[in-house]
DNA sequence: GATGTTATCTAAGCGTCGTTCAGATGGATC
DNA sequence: GATCCATCTGAACGACGCTTAGATAACATC
């Protein structure tokens, strides 16, 4: 019942506690929410005692990094499959918006740690900016764009929309907006109205 | 140098305790950061009991509660203020954009406490909707938009706004953007380019 | 195969936290 | 002046993050 991997019973030196104890935190902030994620609870849902864990992670926040980490990587992994299936750009982008609140929505705890452990270094993780799902919607704006356009507007674009989706992304559940879900038919109907409204291309259209 | 107001020493039994448990948590966030703001550390700075707030606030979140409602407060004002000195409706909500995203960055922690308090409850402040900030977004883009819109788009366009301004607040002290803001020449050419692209009035350009 | 080294884990403890409860204190009411 | 009630204190509980000292077992060396 504690055990990470079901493998045999007790492998002495657990084998590999560092990988048992990120998947303990992911499980007990998917059922329990972020605020049941202590040190302690972790390593009891990993079966070992508090203080092992302090030979993997320096300390809570360096396991919390390490958990916001798969969950950059699963967003990445999210927002690649939203954008094969378009072939028109301004849809292609209300698709990618789309996916990365859907993503915040079906893993709310997961998307508060990414974003805590952010907040908290004043950054977002590196890779974003080089090849990760940040880089994506850049990529699918310059693809929109066409060549004509510049690096600066390029990259004020994609922090535009990157904002706005995140701001949606902490928002859409909100209780002031269930009204007007229902009356646009939805969820996702709402989203991709709000996306529409963002205009990612509004400098675009002005020309 | 524990004293919330400076009056006379040691009021008995106090004279206004929750007045001082506010303003001692204010002052904590300020000086020390969201992180050291336990409910201890407030009554210590009110130089009362640990158990003394326990007789004005249910619990340590609504004592947030209390906190945050007086930073939604302070973000009318701020919005009221940026509203009023302008003329062009495109630059006006350019500028109610600038003057939230300087709000979130003039008070980072109470900013961060008003909204885990929101996220908390899935909800924004009630007063937002009907009177406050929120509201005043609202009113701004309905002046802008004229008489031809609708009502859905209006809300819709108010949405989009608010959580491109609330995204780019809690992103735009990242490190990432430092040398975009240096290109831009300043922070505040870069939050006005950011609110440049995004467009609040995409959909209105495009008819 | 015995030995020593090193990584891993446990047990116990420190200080802090949120919260509760029994009792002290004192302003207000009659 | 006695009573009442809101307010405050002191002490305690369990849980937390983290540290330290010591046990355990995998591994490398001879």
């Amino acid at each position: 019942m504690t055990l990470a991997t079901p493998e045999a019973a007790r492998p002495y030196h657990h084998g590999d506690l560092s990988r048992a104890l990120v998947d303990a935190a992911r499980r007990i902030l998917e059922t329990d929410g972020p605020a049941a994620l202590s040190l302690r609870a972790v390593a009891r849902e990993a079966g070992v005692s508090p203080a092992a864990p302090y030979h993997h992670f320096k300390d809570k926040s360096q396991l919390l990094e390490a958990v916001a980490h798969e969950g950059w990587v699963a967003l990445d992994a999210a927002l690649m499959k939203a954008r094969q299936d378009s072939d028109d750009d301004r849809q292609r982008m209300t698709n990618l918006g789309v996916a990365y609140v859907s993503f915040a929505r079906d893993n709310p705890a997961l998307y508060r740690v990414m974003y805590d452990r952010s907040r908290d270094k004043d950054a977002l993780p590196d890779q974003m900016k080089e090849e990760g799902a940040y880089c994506q919607v850049r990529n699918t704006i310059a693809h929109a764009a066409g060549s004509g356009v510049s690096e600066i507007d390029l990259e004020l674009a994609t922090i535009a929309a990157w904002c706005a989706a995140h701001g949606l992304a902490e928002m859409s559940g909100f209780k002031q907006f269930t009204q007007l879900k229902a009356l646009l038919g939805g969820e996702e109907a709402f989203l991709k109205a709000v996306f529409d409204h963002l205009g990612m291309f509004a400098k675009l259209d002005r020309g």
